[in-house]
DNA sequence: TTGTGTGCAAACGGTTTGCATCTCC
DNA sequence: GGAGATGCAAACCGTTTGCACACAA
C-alpha cells in the first residue's frame, strides 16, 4: 500500500498535482504539497484526519491553519488525488486514492481502532456489478468491516463486556 | 426489506423491545415505542437520521426532543435493535439491523441521494473470509457503493459538470 | 418509591466561512 | 496585476450533557 518515496518521486507526486490544480486554474502552494507529502512519507500516513495532518504538520515545524487543511483536502479530493473514508469514527480521514494507491478495503478493530487494509476482488467486482445492473455510473465505493482483533479479544476486553 | 406492519406485528415487536430493555434494568417508554414505529411504519422508513425522526415525529403531532432522540437511537444501537449506518452525508443514519431486517449493502447516487439496497453473497462472504483470516472477530460490515443513477445522469447534472 | 427517562438550554467538537492580507501564475 | 490561497476568529450544525422534573416498574 505504501508508495515509493525517493526524491526524485515526491517531485514527481508534486509535478502531478501541480499539473492537476492548474488544468483547473488552481495553484500549487507549500501548503498543499506538504499535505500531499503527509501522506506519502509519514508512517502512520495511510489515513489522516486533519486533526492528524495539523499535528504532525506543527511537529515538523510548519504552521498550517485549519482553514487550510480543509480547503486542501477538499480541493485534492475534488482532484481526485484524495478519498475519503468513514472508519466509523466522529470524523473524516483521507487517504490516497487510485491511481495513487491501489484499490483497498479496510478492516477495523472497534475497540483499539487498528486498521488493517486489505485488497478483494469479488467486492471489487460485486460493487462494479451491482451498479451496472441497476442502472447507476459508477463512481466509487467504501467497503469497511468491523471487528474485535486478535490482541484486544486475547486481553481483558470481553471479560469486561461478557 | 419492508416488515409486515399489521397491528398485531407492531405489538409484537413493542414486546420484543420491551424484553430486552428490560433485561439491561430499562423501560419502555413511549418515545422509545414511537421512535422504532416509525422505522417499520414510514414509507421512507429504512433509513431514518435523528433529524427525519424529528421531522416525523412532529408531523404526526408527537413531541420529542431531540437529546431523547439520540438516546433513544444510542440504546437500540446497544440492543442491536438498530445499526448506523455511513451514507456519505455529514450525519449519521439508522435502520432495523438483523435479525429484525435482512443483510444488505447500499448503493448511493451521489447526486440526488437515492439509496438503493442490495444484497450480494460475495460481500457478505468476503467480509466473514477477510475477517477470520486476520483473526479478528467479526462484528458487522458496511458496504456502501456510490454512483449516479439513471436519471440523473440523463438530466442536466453531467452538463453541468463536464 | 426509586431509579430511569425526558425536555430544556447550554456546551461540545469537527468543519466551514467572511474578511483582510499574502502569494503564485 | 489579479485571481486564487492563507490565517484568524467567529459562525455552523449535528450531537452530547447537566440538571430539574416526570414517569415506568
Amino acid at each position: 500500500m505504501k508508495s515509493d518515496n525517493s526524491e526524485a518521486n515526491l517531485a514527481k507526486r508534486h509535478d502531478v498535482l501541480k499539473l492537476l490544480l492548474n488544468q483547473e486554474g488552481l495553484r500549487l502552494t507549500n501548503q498543499r504539497q506538504k499535505i500531499l507529502d503527509l501522506f506519502t512519507t509519514t508512517l502512520a500516513g495511510e489515513h489522516l484526519s486533519a486533526n492528524e495532518i495539523h499535528h504532525l504538520m506543527t511537529q515538523q515545524g510548519e504552521t498550517v491553519s485549519y482553514s487550510t487543511i480543509y480547503r486542501a483536502l477538499h480541493v485534492m479530493v475534488e482532484l481526485g488525488v484524495l478519498r475519503e473514508v468513514e472508519l466509523a469514527e466522529d470524523r473524516k480521514y483521507y487517504e490516497l486514492h487510485t491511481p495513487f494507491a491501489s484499490q483497498h478495503h479496510h478492516l477495523v478493530c472497534v475497540h483499539c481502532g487498528e486498521v488493517v487494509e486489505f485488497e478483494d476482488n469479488r467486492v471489487t467486482k460485486a460493487s462494479q456489478q451491482e451498479t451496472v445492473e441497476r442502472g447507476f455510473l459508477f463512481r466509487t465505493c467504501q467497503f469497511t468491516v468491523f471487528g474485535i482483533c486478535q490482541q484486544c479479544h486475547s486481553s481483558s476486553y470481553l471479560k469486561d463486556r461478557f
